[in-house]
DNA sequence: CCAAAAGTGTTATCCGTACACCCATGC
DNA sequence: GCATGGGTGTACGGATAACACTTTTGG
């Protein structure tokens, strides 16, 4: 019941009372949410139902009686559906000047006339000032399987959607800058973390893989070369072959070891 | 003037005004200072002046005008004397049951006799409802050349001291599974941050970097194959010969190169 | 001249890359 | 059988490791 909001209220109306939630004050969580596709790296990204284009990171606060990891987990639950989603903590934003007071006054300024009366002066209530204060950010990214992913778009948004990575819209604040430094985080761990897998369905090919790894690091693998390489992790439990009906060798399917921890 | 304090004020007294500080709630900073002397790596520790042996890590916490990553200098400053100190941010610590609780309950017990009367009612202060709430912690590490620190005892220690990295003493709350975490971020980052450099004074020869992988890797190196390695980074430039009296080659001294960003 | 330690060069080994070859599949 | 793509084995080459050799220093 707490998700529902009179058809009448305005958009600013249902900020209010996020500085009554329990939260920890000026901390925020923004989420890098990456997924795979037809050779494409993908982003998960809002966009916000305002007039004027406002791109933001998924993005929450961290509740009181709730672990930081916790904290990532709902918000990504929130918006993609799935739980239990595999994450990475991967680095603080902690400028003093972070805060999104620039952003909020734009978006204010930009939809002033659609505004509530009682919303011109958003400026006097609680809930801006808490909005605006410097927040200190924690950077995850998640990778997902994008087929298990429902998109869910909070009250505040237009749209969620898939972003190719070499389409990213610019965002609010430093968030392009954030994706950055995820996109960087993810490659310089993938081999070390074995956490691609986390972006194929349960039973993938090495082909699968191989595909995923030139489109990450923007370059091509010697096939052979490359199903070595992987096999070698001892990782990937052979599983039946997958035939496709195509007039060639079936490949055989894998799936990640159940007894290899993936975090 | 404000470090300033009256003899006959308790220890606990010192702690009053927590609160009132500029502080961000609920975000601590915890450090991790290594030094190298004589093949071994130490972490700069210091110990509370109260009864019950309570190491902690040098911490402290964010000025709302201030970068994360200033708050850290200034610790570490506080703590070293000195400025512009080498650090790495390497991780938050924010699981909801993290606070300081059980530690300062279990220090007020110990030294509960020698408490004066208007400490003892310590639980009803603000400051100690402020310092025992849920902390997320951002976990720092700092290279140092241990000869240019002087250590700086807070008020509230009783020593500071440089512990070798096989003798930590058990310290409070999971600071030492933070020490830990830093360290193994300290040994997976070294090559490509090439930040060992700051252990030493400006002026070093190869045999000196040697030992310091040595003793950070625990295992031996080829001295011939380690001087390749090491010289291959291009980082280093050659200076004078080191004499030092000795029957025997001279070695280089280098300096690391003014045009290579150490961060 | 010798011992000790630094610096350089040479050889051996390992590992990543390239590629040849064989296998399975459906027409 | 043949075209297509998957899986395995092998040969090459660059990088790293091991080690031999030379140089410097002061007694």
């Amino acid at each position: 019941m707490k998700n529902e909001i009179k058809q009448d209220e305005s958009a600013s109306t249902r900020w209010l009372n996020l500085s009554q939630q329990n939260y920890i004050n000026q901390v925020s969580i923004d989420c890098v949410i990456f997924g795979y596709q037809e050779r494409q790296l993908k982003v998960l990204i809002p966009k916000l139902l305002y007039k004027g284009d406002f791109w933001v990171l998924p993005s929450g606060f961290v509740l009181q009686d709730e672990d930081v990891d916790q904290a990532a987990q709902r918000i990504l639950c929130e918006r993609t559906s799935i739980k239990g989603i595999y994450l990475e903590q991967f680095q603080v934003f902690g400028r003093a000047n972070r805060n999104s007071k620039e952003f909020i006054n734009r978006l204010k300024d930009i939809n002033y006339e659609t505004l509530k009366e009682s919303d011109k002066n958003f400026e006097q209530s609680i809930d801006y000032k808490w909005l605006t204060q410097r927040f200190i950010s924690i950077g995850y990214y998640a990778l997902v399987d994008i087929n298990k992913v429902v998109p869910q778009k909070s009250i505040l948004d237009e749209s969620i959607e898939w972003y190719n990575i070499d389409e990213i819209p610019p965002m609010v604040m430093d968030h392009n800058e954030i994706l950055e430094k995820a996109l960087q985080t993810l490659r310089k761990d993938i081999d070390e973390k074995l956490n691609v897998f986390n972006l194929l369905p349960e039973k993938f090919t090495i082909a699968d893989v191989q595909e995923i790894y030139e489109t990450i690091f923007e370059r091509t693998y010697v096939r052979t070369n490359f199903q070595k390489k992987i096999l070698e992790f001892n990782v990937l439990e052979r599983l039946e072959k997958k035939f496709t009906g195509a007039a060639n060798k079936a490949p055989y399917l894998y799936r990640f070891k159940d007894s290899v921890t993936k975090k």
